[in-house]
DNA sequence: GCTTTGTTTGTAACTAGTTACAGAAACTAG
DNA sequence: CTAGTTTCTGTAACTAGTTACAAACAAAGC
């Protein structure tokens, strides 16, 4: 096992002190003659600077912490990337850790991003972390909470979120545009995202004179539930003597499941029931499957600059959800 | 701006040396009360310990670097879960880097993880980084290349492949039963993984007297190749005197660019032509679409495990592809 | 009561860097 | 040729921890 080349094995090659070879190395009033020789030096060593080091003297790492709850997603994959994209740029780079949505991890991972000095977090999670996220921000560390609504963001820390109620609303008019009276919503939980969803829907329909029933809502938080709560739905619907004809899914992560659980009962997409849910991804297209799409490359870029740039005041960003009309709610096509 | 409190603030608040806060920390010889009184001096400043200067003194960090290829691809993301099982089994964290398909990002993303320390390296790339990876496990890094061929991996490394041959073979073997035989390949470029499937297909073809002309490949670096690479494969099969009956995708990463290919043309899947792709993913069950499996997750966790393990020599380990057949290839459904 | 042994604690040196300050060399001006 | 200024370089202190070694202390044995 070789040992590395330490600054001070540079040095001693070059016939240097320390500092000069330091001073070389992060710009700094050097002879040219002086500098070629530390240059020599670290190539002969193959010097490669220790970035700890460095971090515990500025009082803080290189790296930028992400905290996601289900990395399965391919919302958060593009989030991910936009926060890489930031950290290449600024020759930093990412520490990630997944929750697999479990609240003692998220805690154990925050925990540990905060020993890591990280220079920056970003929680798509904060469940229970709100202590230590703030006393964070009151180190100095910028905290960015993604997909949470504006309305409950832990203070001190920035916010960037989707305008969820308005998500509900684009769903509500186009369903209603494509004849679409009958709705049924599974939704993923008790999350305020989740809620302003149903809400933005609830109103939206309501003004277009197409109350939602309140048991036409049902809760699935894992994949396996869903089966079960579109039986629910399908079921309620007959009881109430409106036979759905749409079902409106409030998360991504859930897509595959309630599609899954529609085809498995040879309910046809159009045909027998419209479909719309949340987050675009790359067989959409194939499946002609009508999404509202969240900017989440984008989102993932403004959440690597607030940590970047370090605004002064906490920052509330919201962005704009856009519908992607495709077959699955029975549109005209064009002639 | 708070500043955080250091193991010498314990000290202080405590009435003891940084020396016993240490022990009592990390486990030493230290009596009951003492302690106390040190956990009630941590909890009262909240005092976090800086895992920067740690790795500083213990000559590396406590974090796994896993540089990617290619980060929208689903392979990759079930590796990245898999490591970072590893990794919170381990009070350790993930250093994530994507390259984009750059060499240059490569370059710098690894030299960034090198600089940080990392407890141990994951690649998935590896075509401009061998001179470092070499020296980084001459310094004792364990460092694991994933996906490339056992062939070429750098010398000191650990490699992870899949027996891509036999992924070939077995695409050939259920395309001759599912009674195809005029097949065109459509593969992502010149790495040894890519080159090793088509040659298994291709050996595996002739034993059943079923040869696959060098022409019925198409090299497709992006998306945007496919649908050409396509056209033009479809065009020889004509030329040939055998239309194609069936299309084999070498890569996980174009399957949805060479479906789409497909259905833009109006070709009936499994009607006109047969379909088998790499990787299996979430909506490959809706679309019936047959793949070749990679146990992604299960790499991901041993690749995880050589870095934590540490084990003296160079491991090399291959693991076995999967079919899942589904609809694509006109397979016989069971009655 | 004194020595021996074992346990607990503190001092100081160490990890690999950065930087304030002082001193030396070089350059310009008178 | 000296004084003043500028530019370069080295010394030493600093970052926040860990640990080898020595000292202090208490308990047990003689």
């Amino acid at each position: 096992m070789v040992k590395r080349a330490t600054i001070g094995d540079v040095a001693a090659d070059a016939g240097v002190s320390t500092a000069t070879v330091s001073r070389v190395l992060n710009g700094g009033a050097v002879t040219e003659a002086t500098t070629t020789r530390v240059w020599e030096a670290v190539a002969r060593l193959e010097y490669t600077p220790n970035a700890l080091t460095r971090g515990v003297f500025a009082g803080r790492s290189s790296t930028i912490g992400v905290v996601i709850r289900d990395l399965s997603s391919p919302f958060y994959l593009d989030l991910i990337r936009g926060i890489d994209e930031v950290a290449a740029a600024n020759d930093s780079l990412v520490m990630l850790a997944n929750t697999f949505r479990r609240v003692d991890r998220e805690v154990a991972q925050v925990r540990t991003m905060d020993e890591q000095r990280v220079r920056g977090l970003i929680v798509t999670t904060g469940e229970a972390t709100d202590g230590r996220t703030r006393r964070m921000a009151e180190n100095g560390t910028p905290c960015v909470i993604i997909a949470r609504s504006v309305l409950d963001a832990p203070p001190g820390m920035h916010s960037i979120s989707l305008d969820n109620v308005e998500a509900g609303r684009l769903m509500a008019v186009h369903l209603a545009g494509c004849g679409r009276s009958s709705i049924g919503v599974v939704s993923s939980g008790r999350r305020t995202s989740q809620i302003e969803r149903t809400a933005g829907l609830r109103r939206a329909l309501a003004d277009l004179g197409l109350p939602l029933p309140e048991d036409a809502v049902m809760v699935a938080e894992t994949e396996d539930e869903v089966s079960g709560a579109v039986d629910t739905l399908l079921v309620r619907g007959r009881d109430r003597g409106k036979p759905l004809d749409a079902i409106v899914c409030t998360t991504g992560r859930l897509t595959v499941a309630v599609h899954a659980a529609l085809t498995a009962r040879g309910i046809a997409i159009p045909g027998d029931i419209a479909f719309v849910t949340m987050d675009d991804f790359p067989w959409a297209t194939a499946l002609g499957i009508t999404v509202i799409a969240q900017p989440s490359y984008q989102m993932g870029l403004k959440a690597g600059e607030l940590v970047v740039d370090r605004p002064s005041g906490p920052v509330e960003l919201v962005f704009a959800p856009t519908l992607v009309a495709r077959t699955s709610c029975g549109e005209r096509q064009k002639a």
